[in-house]
DNA sequence: CTGGTTATTTAGCACTTGATAATATAAACT
DNA sequence: AGTTTATATTATCAAGTGCTAAATAACCAG
């Protein structure tokens, strides 16, 4: 564990030769140490003990970054940003494919870049600490992804006449798939529950099984909030199907 | 923030007069308060920031637990102990209810017992730092409450003369549904995001469309795993009634 | 009221923890 | 080489941290 990751350093094979390393680089590695160890311990794990997995001395950090706040804001910034690819609503959109492939096909390149262990579990340390950062994220998903998957899910089930904007209800029923999807990236990299079924396969399941249901259950959606507006803290229940509203 | 909040004692009205309780009552008050604190801020919360809320001094909680570890273990079980009521089963199994109302109907009494503030966020808080307690409630999921939501989605899908245990493959079907309600339930408590549909009713859309779609896909589910044994590298098990409590 | 019991507080220890200043030392430059 | 530059270490500080022992004060039996 005490081995430097980077051995970018032109020679010098092994062992504890003390390196100095550029500014750049000694900061990279810092982070990078900083990201696995906060991942793995939480935000309340101890500057000395980072340090001592970096192999350097721990006065160093404040070097690079005035307080072990500074350090976690640039975990956080690191690991949360330039992880959302814009390429991915224009593959949900490519209507020449069909939507289960392209659902498929999302999700496979999203857990690439998202369901990991380090982005995980920093996205669940950061809510319980202070949820702001995974509201702004949520915020993000909201605008960019969720309307865009209730449009194709719209077109899916054959609502082509629909012009009015995806409604909240509408939302909340493409996050029920993934929610699906994100609490087994959970139960994998944060209870460490062996899966017996692989990602993949998991996702294609859960897709085939939302999209099988929603041919007859996103029309009823769509039309039980088709007259008032989108967001709003309408109460107006959705009345499901049969009988009891609950 | 300073006053003690157990008004039981039988008089003297308020202020600071000093009131001493009986051991057990005493006990009692630390454990919701340690609840609450901890549930609040995680386990890495001070031990005199607790005391204060509470309007005690610190070292008094050392009269009642020997050790702040032991504190937060008693923390988890009353948190997590008694709260599964075996009248759930009974009553997923109660075929003279549609699946739909059965499987609401549950999700009201489940969510009521564990999807609260206190409760989840606590699992999570467990589950980064060390997810035995996590592994073992999934356990009792799993051993509980999949077989018998499989065998009424069985019964739900037509496929009576299915004999075989269920799958793992037919448990992560289940499980697609299980997380989305229980990521509703994160976000809306960790997250603290506005929800803007409320939770019985996003259930009863999620399973309305969890329903739908397994008339389809959901027997394909279990003739794809019905030749193989229902877990990867488990040899034929032994008796199939086994009453293990958590 | 009196004295014993014990819940509760006061005072403090040993150690941790984020952060800083002074010092040493490796690399760069001439 | 010798000089300069700034990376990295050593030696700390001050505030926090779990925890303990002794002193205090509330309750109760007599």
């Amino acid at each position: 564990m005490g081995k430097p990751a980077t051995s970018l350093t032109k020679s010098l094979t092994a062992k504890a030769v003390k390196t100095r390393l550029s500014p750049a680089e000694r900061e990279r590695q810092i982070v990078d140490g900083a990201i696995a160890y906060f991942a793995e311990v939480g935000f309340s794990g101890q500057t000395r003990e980072l340090s001592k997995r970096l192999g350097i001395t721990q006065p160093l950090l404040y070097r690079y970054f005035s307080s072990k706040q500074a350090l976690i804001e640039r975990v956080y910034q690191t690991v949360f940003q330039g992880r959302w690819n814009p390429e991915w609503i224009t593959l949900l959109q490519d209507r020449t494919q069909p939507l289960r492939a392209r659902l498929i096909e999302f999700y496979r390149q999203y857990s690439v870049a998202t369901y990991r262990p380090d982005w995980i579990r920093i996205y669940m340390y950061a809510g319980l600490a202070s949820p702001s950062l995974n509201q702004r994220y949520i915020k993000l998903i909201k605008r960019e992804l969720m309307p865009v998957m209730c449009q194709e899910l719209r077109h899916h089930c054959g609502l082509h006449d629909v012009q009015h904007k995806v409604s909240a209800q509408e939302m909340e029923f493409v996050w029920s798939l993934h929610g699906g999807v994100f609490y087994y990236a959970v139960r994998h990299h944060v209870y460490q529950i062996r899966m017996p079924v692989s990602f993949m396969t998991q996702v294609a399941c859960s897709v085939d099984n939302f999209l099988a249901g929603s041919i007859s259950t996103y029309p009823r959606v769509v039309a039980a909030t088709s007259g008032l507006a989108n967001q709003p803290k309408r109460k107006k229940s959705v009345a499901p199907t049969k009988s009891k509203s609950l």
